[in-house]
DNA sequence: GTCAAACTTTGATTCAGATCAATGGGAAAG
DNA sequence: CTTTCCCATTGATCTGAATCAAAGTTTGAC
């Protein structure tokens, strides 16, 4: 059964550990009081799902706490995971009435949702808005052609390193430990999910994080909590270049 | 040698092809004269490359006529492409110092270009811009997205068909003759230039043309010329909704 | 007209990853 | 403590697409 827990969650977006990056992280003091006046948060359990690709919706929001992941399915059931939701991230679009995909809770998940038509109204209003969201949308398009080319042309060793490396780079942006050489961190995925973004199967993705044990790329500790002890190698096994990219 | 052909292009945006579907669409009339203050264009021939992935670039712009492509390349030579670029899409990043893509002309190319500051500056104060921008790169998400499973999750024959659907689609919505059961269209790529869209090499998208022409699927006249007798049985094969997916 | 270059098709063989099939934990429920 | 369920690992086999190889076709240059 559902536990909603909003009485949990701060409401004061001055405390809001996603101040600085989400949507609103360029508003100023009398905006934020606008924003504030059409936001409600909302809870979700691991494994439920916060929104049905077709229905119709009537929020957009931000990923205050957790990971939710955006999937597209075939109608025989294949599946393919298109985004990967983290705090601060932007879930809905702006004028569309329904749903592209399916999004769902990976583990326990607080929204900041806004209704939709005043936060249409508000955007239209208020530049800073739209301005962040176009920069959002951008790095977005940027990570989601970036994935193209892990899902064209990398094999599975190279897809599985370049989750690895994405899931590691993400997490020392977050936790300051950048240019370390070496990285731990938990995986937020079941080997089912990384399969779902990654084209490949849950048998697949276990042989070759074996493989990458075996190898002495990563070291386990339980199936979940990764060490890399040589992050620059994980790069090199990922195909990528080891400046680590196109992003600056 | 390039042979620049700017005189032969029409200056005036009251007749730019265009006009209504690109990053300007929505300016009033004193916001065309401003911008066309800052607009030049260029002229690329066939294969040329417009733009070099990590170059600094002192442009963004609109594709007015021609095709270009978007690609990634990897250090040992593989390549993905990851956009294909028709008549009203917009090429550049406003506020990124350097190409993150390979911009390749794929035919003749016109390219109405803006410098990069007074265009970024025009942004900022031009909310119709803007939100254009945002819609456009919204969109191009969604394509991202749907390429995603198209790469991840279909078999070689669906990737061909899913292409030629996407191909037979754009041109009817700009010929205006949606709805026909028969479409015509030319192809406008290669073999090679399709296999790197589709993450497959150029012998299987051969492979597979010749086996959607042998059962009946498309019709080809010469490499490029193909007719689809039954669009819905296309999108079938395609693996798609025969609805025609997400986008309304 | 011949020739060269670029593009395309088709065939034979190989191989990476899928599929099918057990087995192995670990955590929560009883 | 045992059972159950979910998730993960590992093995055996199969298969779709890659790779290697050779022609065929079209276009434009000379």
């Amino acid at each position: 059964m559902l536990r909603n827990s909003a009485a949990e969650i701060p409401h004061d977006c001055g405390e809001c550990p996603i101040r600085h990056r989400a949507v609103c992280s360029r508003c100023e003091a009398d905006e934020l009081e606008r924003l504030d006046q059409i936001k409600y948060y909302r809870s979700f359990q691991a494994g439920q799902t916060v929104i049905w690709a077709g229905d119709r919706t009537d929020f957009v929001g931000s990923v205050v706490t957790g990971i939710a992941t955006l999937t597209q399915t075939m109608e025989d059931g294949r599946t393919q995971m298109v985004g990967l939701l983290l705090p601060s991230d932007f879930v809905g679009r702006p004028g569309r009435a329904s749903a592209a995909y399916d999004v769902v809770a990976t583990s326990d998940l607080v929204m900041c949702c806004f209704r939709k038509k005043p936060f249409e109204d508000m955007m239209a209003a208020t530049p800073s808005i739209a301005q962040r969201l176009l920069e959002m949308t951008l790095d977005e398009l940027d990570a989601a052609r970036e994935w193209m080319l892990v899902l064209g042309r990398k094999t599975a060793r190279e897809k599985i390193a370049s989750l690895l490396s994405i899931i590691g780079r993400r997490n020392a942006s977050m936790n300051g430990q950048e240019n370390t050489r070496e990285r731990v961190f938990d995986l937020p995925l079941t080997r089912e999910a990384m399969a779902d973004y990654l084209g490949l199967t849950l048998e697949t993705v276990s042989r070759q994080i074996s493989a990458l044990k075996r190898d002495g790329v990563i070291v386990l500790e339980g199936k979940r909590h990764v060490i890399v002890p040589d992050f620059d190698r994980l790069l090199i096994e990922a195909g990528d270049d080891c400046d680590g990219g196109l992003l600056t």
